[in-house]
RNA sequence: GGGCCUUUAGCUCAGCUGGUAGAGCGCCACGCUUACACCGUGGAUGUCAUCGGUUCGAUCCCGGUAGGGCCCACCA
């Protein structure tokens, strides 16, 4: 057989200084240090935009609980960044922390035992009455109150303090994160790219002020986005009301319905029955009295009464659900609010209430929560014979605000909005037209993507009524009745961003006319935290402060994110790209899946199931949780299982006993060439590694590189290193220098190449044999990724397919020791080899490391159909 | 009510454009072989959820059913 020489690389020779006895503690802080100190994961913002590959890494909730679920998707991405970096791209990998919001202020109350009273004063040098709260939640009354100003300051003295912890874990990890490219969702640059924005979107007609109905959650007194809501079952009950009506088109003289909310009786503007219903048919147009109101309301028909449920016949009131807006908006019926910010019901009475009696039981309900005014209200209703039976139990579905505890209301209020096509079907059209440009990673996650935009009923609510966030940087001016002028906000010119219009003045104003007649007032409300999380993008680039590096970064190649979020962030930030710069974000979408726990139960801080992320690093090592989180694809859940840890952490250690054996053996002076046909083998079956785990990557399909790697280092392992080994050290001298020489420079060339491909997955134990030897080189973590022309030049591809070959003859003899309950290293006085003709021609050519590997003293051969060891006679076995 | 994903060895999962199944863990047995006892070697284990269709042939394609997970919905 040929054996053409292959091409060298002098640098594989380099002496390795491994220890005598190898270990991965401790790994994780002495490299830590050397990549932070060299700067080893820094941007380098010289690079050509074609050569930068850009990452929109999500930003963690500051405030927020660690668990494994983090390092779960945040390894996924830094798998990622670590290939493309070694690939030749100059990677941008920043680090966000989202502190903006109602986490983090629901935090501080806790933390600190405050709470914020926009009314206060700013106290000089405030001390909170104690640090270290849990997040139970305390007891409002327990909160001291305090100045927003105050409140605030606490607010950015604990994000801090939560985002060092973050910081600590994730470069516990060893996510290739440049340090000194960092963001808060909450910093004066973030406020001023949230405001350019917003401005920017007032200026060009997209974003817009409403009053209207408005989800509402009377806890934390704020307007809720359709994107924050949550469905829950709730008990609730049907109670069986009457309506007068006229008996002569009526029997009995009562229209019974079936209510869940009585309370809202007084706020009730119609009935409605389905169109097709024949049994209220000859109602629609006539009126009916409401019971203890006496208030005269019409029956009126809509599509969307359903005629099996309840009694067919439904109160529309302002606003018991989603659906009394639909049916006030479309039937035009009139505003009968009776519900406040609260959660109360309000002093003023809707005019429609005429009678006495109904003055009366509203007077009294005046005040009442939700809870007691129904309460109150079955009671009347008993009384006076309108209600029929007891009220009947059922569950239903209830809108939440995700972060509430009580369900939501709907209020009239005037909210901001930016338009996201719910109301725009050419906008809608746009944003599906991007989503298909986009490439999500795995490609179903789209669909979530097209779903959530085409069942869309409404633009973006921006506005909440709450402290710690983002301003809606506009002033209103106000007339001579002190009547505020909503049609036509003043705004800030960009160039003064970021501003706060509850202590900054808008042009042309001084301080001293807020809130005067003839002056202006401030636009207290602040920005959903997407509205600004939508940004990332703008403000990781810097697209205020560093146009040139934007440039450079935009738009990113990849946006890393969980599935859960699709519908918030993936859509939001992809709807600003679009307004903004007409185009996507991103390029590609990596969707990472959940993390369950051992029983199959998403992990959440509710359930008390979270595993606190830094207890597996420290029990088994980064390299290994890092195993474990990379054996998962993308967009599919993941089982919290130790197990697979112990499997990293033995493939880490076995990497670091291989590398030390594999460089162990000496390399003859002179010798350059892998001769070996076995050798030869050996680097072509990784040259195909190297060819199907790259491609797997370029697909982002990590785990299959990693599958494929971690295969071929078995094999590497289990049988080239046995079969070569007695060659490589030729301790008797039986073998030539070439031979000899040949096997140590391809241990030598495949160590080389698999340090590299395992280097994303396994930082740390890399990097470790990296240092033992090719230390002049840098970091392996800036070395460059294999290719299969460094493996193959030189060789002669005849020989491909030996080593497998190989390995069945070697696992033949293995077996029969086995079976014979003998020792490995038991002497086989003769064994047969039965295979093809061709494949024994082949064999032939590896006989004498076959032998060695086996302890074969006679090997012979027989023409088969396939390749087996045969006929193996045991020398001890004979003795015996 | 609509949509998406999922169901393969006890467990966690692979199975590329269809040719009657694989890995690791666990389990059992053996072996103190000088890279590794944080080890090595060998072994056993599956009507590929279910029913039907297409096909010479289906774990893989199509349809139905059931279980699991998630998302959405106009829930009186």
């Amino acid at each position: 057989m040929n054996t053409a020489p292959t091409s060298f690389s002098s640098h594989i020779l380099a002496p390795a200084d491994a220890p005598e006895k190898v270990s991965v503690e401790g790994l994780e802080e002495k490299w830590g240090l050397v990549w932070e100190n060299d700067g080893v994961y820094r941007f380098r913002r010289e690079a050509n935009r074609e050569a930068i590959y850009s990452i929109d890494t999500p930003p963690p909730t500051a405030s927020g609980s660690l668990h494994v679920g983090h390092v779960f998707s945040y390894t996924h991405t830094d798998v990622v960044a670590r290939f493309k970096r070694m690939s030749g791209f100059e990677v941008y990998y920043p680090m966000g922390w989202d502190d903006n919001g109602l986490p983090t202020e629901r935090r501080v109350q806790n933390y600190y035992g405050v709470r914020c009273d926009p009314s206060l004063p700013y106290v000089e040098g405030f001390k909170p009455p104690f640090e270290g709260g849990d997040n139970k939640s305390s007891k409002a009354a327990d909160q001291i109150p305090i100045s927003r100003r105050n409140f605030i300051e606490l607010c950015d003295v604990l994000t801090v303090e939560d985002e060092k912890q973050f910081e600590n874990l994730w470069r516990k990890l060893g996510l290739s994160v440049d340090w000194t490219q960092t963001y808060q969702t909450i910093s004066p640059a973030a406020i001023a790219v949230s405001q350019k924005a917003f401005l920017n979107n007032l200026s060009r007609g997209e974003a817009y002020q409403s009053m209207a109905p408005t989800l509402w959650d009377v806890t934390f007194r704020t307007a809720v986005a359709q994107a924050e809501l949550e469905d829950r079952e709730q008990p609730g009950a049907y109670h069986k009301v009457g309506f007068d009506v006229d008996s002569e088109i009526w029997p009995d003289g009562k229209v019974y319905i079936e209510t869940t909310r009585p309370e809202l009786l007084p706020a009730c503007v119609a009935l409605v029955a389905n169109p097709e219903d024949d049994r209220y048919k000859h109602l629609f147009g006539k009126t009916v009295k409401t019971p203890l109101f006496d208030v005269e309301v019409p029956v009126v028909a809509h599509r969307l009464a359903q005629i099996d449920k309840g009694s067919g016949i439904a109160m529309i009131c302002t606003f018991g659900d989603v659906t009394d807006i639909i049916w006030w908006r479309e039937l035009d019926l009139p505003n009968r609010a009776i519900i406040g910010w609260d959660g109360r019901i309000i002093e003023e009475m809707p005019d429609a209430i005429v009678s006495a009696r109904g003055k009366e039981i509203y007077a009294e309900l005046v005040g009442k929560t939700i809870f007691s005014a129904k309460q109150r209200i079955v009671e009347l209703l008993q009384e006076s014979g309108d209600m029929i039976g007891e009220p009947k139990p059922i569950t239903h579905d209830v809108k939440f605000f995700e972060k509430g505890d009580k369900p939501l209301e709907i209020v009239s209020t005037r909210q901001w909005y930016i338009r996201n096509g719910g109301r725009d079907a050419d906008l809608r059209d746009r944003l599906i037209a991007l989503g298909k440009e986009l490439n999500f990673v795995p490609d179903f996650m789209r669909v979530r993507f097209e779903n959530w935009v085409n069942g869309l009923t409404g633009d973006w609510l921006i506005s909440r009524q709450r402290f710690f966030g983002v301003p809606i940087p506009v002033w209103y001016s106000l007339d001579a009745n002190g009547e505020a002028n909503y049609d036509a906000p003043l705004v800030p010119a960009i160039e003064s961003l970021p501003v706060d219009p509850s202590s900054d003045v808008p042009a042309g104003f001084t301080e001293s006319q807020r809130g005067i007649a003839g002056g202006f007032i401030g636009e207290m409300d602040i920005m959903d935290t997407w509205a600004t999380s939508s940004l990332t993008p703008q403000l990781a680039g810097g697209w205020i402060e560093d146009p040139e590096k934007f440039a450079k970064v935009f738009p990113y190649d990849l946006r890393p994110q969980g599935q859960d979020i699709i519908r918030t962030w993936l859509f939001s930030s992809l709807l600003r790209g679009e307004q903004e710069h007409g185009q996507l974000p991103w390029k590609n979408a990596a969707i990472s899946g959940w993390i369950l726990d051992p029983d199959r139960k998403k992990m959440s801080k509710s359930k008390g199931n979270v595993v606190v992320p830094a207890e597996p690093i420290d029990n088994h090592g980064a390299d290994a949780v890092r195993y474990w989180a990379a054996s998962a694809r993308l967009g599919t859940d993941a089982a919290f299982d130790e197990g697979q840890m112990k499997v990293g952490r033995r493939l880490a250690i076995k990497l670091l006993n291989a590398a030390k054996f594999a460089l162990s053996f000496e390399v003859p002076a002179g010798s350059t060439e892998v001769t070996e046909a076995v050798d030869q083998a050996m680097l072509l079956a990784l040259a195909d590694v190297v060819r199907e785990a790259t491609g797997a990557f370029e697909a982002y399909d990590h785990t299959k590189s990693l599958e494929l790697t971690e295969k071929f280092f078995w094999t590497f392992t289990d049988d080239y290193l046995e079969l070569v080994k007695e060659r490589a050290y030729n301790a008797e001298g039986t073998v030539s220098a070439a031979q000899q020489a040949s096997a140590a420079i391809a241990l030598r060339k495949a160590l080389h190449v698999m340090l590299r491909l395992f280097a994303p997955f396994l930082p740390f134990a890399t990097e470790e044999v990296w240092g033992w030897w090719q230390k002049n080189a840098g970091s392996i973590h800036r070395a460059s990724w294999p290719v299969v022309e460094e493996l193959t030049d030189g060789l002669d591809v005849g020989n491909a397919g030996l080593l497998e070959l190989a390995s069945i003859a070697v696992g033949g003899v293995r077996k029969a020791k086995s079976d014979a309950k003998a020792s490995m290293k038991a002497a086989v006085e003769s064994a047969t080899i039965q295979a093809p003709a061709a494949v024994l021609t082949s064999l032939r050519v590896i006989e004498s490391d076959l032998k060695s590997v086996g302890k074969i003293s006679a090997l012979t051969y027989a023409e088969g159909d396939e390749v087996a060891m045969t006929q193996i006679i045991l020398a001890e076995i004979i003795e015996g």
